[in-house]
DNA sequence: TTAAATAAGATATTATTAATCATATTAGTA
DNA sequence: TACTAATATGATTAATAATATCTTATTTAA
């Protein structure tokens, strides 16, 4: 039960993107070397986040990606949501998955509620508010 | 991020527990049929769940397993821990890392909280609430 | 002594995550 | 136009974790 590698490489992403001066076009392989991280497998996440709308990309000479999205209203949840998919801490939770007892069942209430509770969480903070702090861990 | 099946396993098999009468050994074998669940794989969650002191086992003629704690300070926290280990949705959340900026970064502040969300709600009930519910999902 | 039960460790299988490779496309610029 | 710097895409591989099974051992009551 953790967050992918994945959905930090886009965190990390987005908060340079919120960092740079707006609307400059900013270089993939240069975020990659500044935070570690593998180059093509950044690519692959970058092109996730375009698709899910959160990033512009632009080929080419003087290319590279910018935020779609202001930093004020973008938070951690939307790129779990983006990366991962919709929360479903148990199947059970999960958009297709069909069970008789669901409206009863205790446990999937917990579930619930807890899932609710973590996304309020990830919610609290928009990327603004991250970006202006001191760093981002590694 | 989601539960592992085992971690849903063991959830159920304890519900199983709770609701048998104090103090007699319930079959394992049992369980697995009535949820449907592989039985050596649910030995081994067993297992896990003895070796955290979560169940008492019994083996040989008339043994099995029953509940080692009181139902009413038992909680889906606990069962977490157990099976999946101290929870850390990032590797900055866990023991032994270490990172410099651990104390300045906002991301991993807003990870912290929502951690502590997670185990507030998986606290909240016990396993004594739990099992007095009508059913539990499949 | 036998049958019924869990214990334990090794192994296999499957799924997911992570990463790489090769190639294509785009666009600025000389 | 040709070249170069950039991302796009799909295929593939590698690594890791989750899930499950197999085999054999141990325990205990009858």
């Amino acid at each position: 039960m953790q967050l992918t590698r994945q959905t930090e490489y886009a965190i990390r992403t987005l908060i340079e993107l919120v960092r740079a001066p707006e609307g400059v076009m900013v270089n993939s392989k240069a975020i990659a070397e500044k935070h570690n991280l593998p180059e093509k497998f950044l690519n692959k996440t970058i092109q996730i986040l375009a698709r899910a709308g959160l990033v512009e990309t632009r080929r080419g000479m003087q290319g590279g990606i910018r935020l779609a999205v202001s930093p004020d209203s973008l938070k951690i949840a939307d790129v779990l949501a983006a990366i991962e998919g919709k929360l479903a801490l148990n199947p059970c939770l999960g958009g297709d998955y069909h069970c008789e007892n669901q409206y009863l069942c205790p446990v999937r209430k917990v579930l619930q509620r807890t899932q609710e509770a973590i996304l309020a969480e990830l919610s609290k903070e928009t990327f603004a508010d991250l970006a202006k702090g001191e760093v981002t861990c590694e």
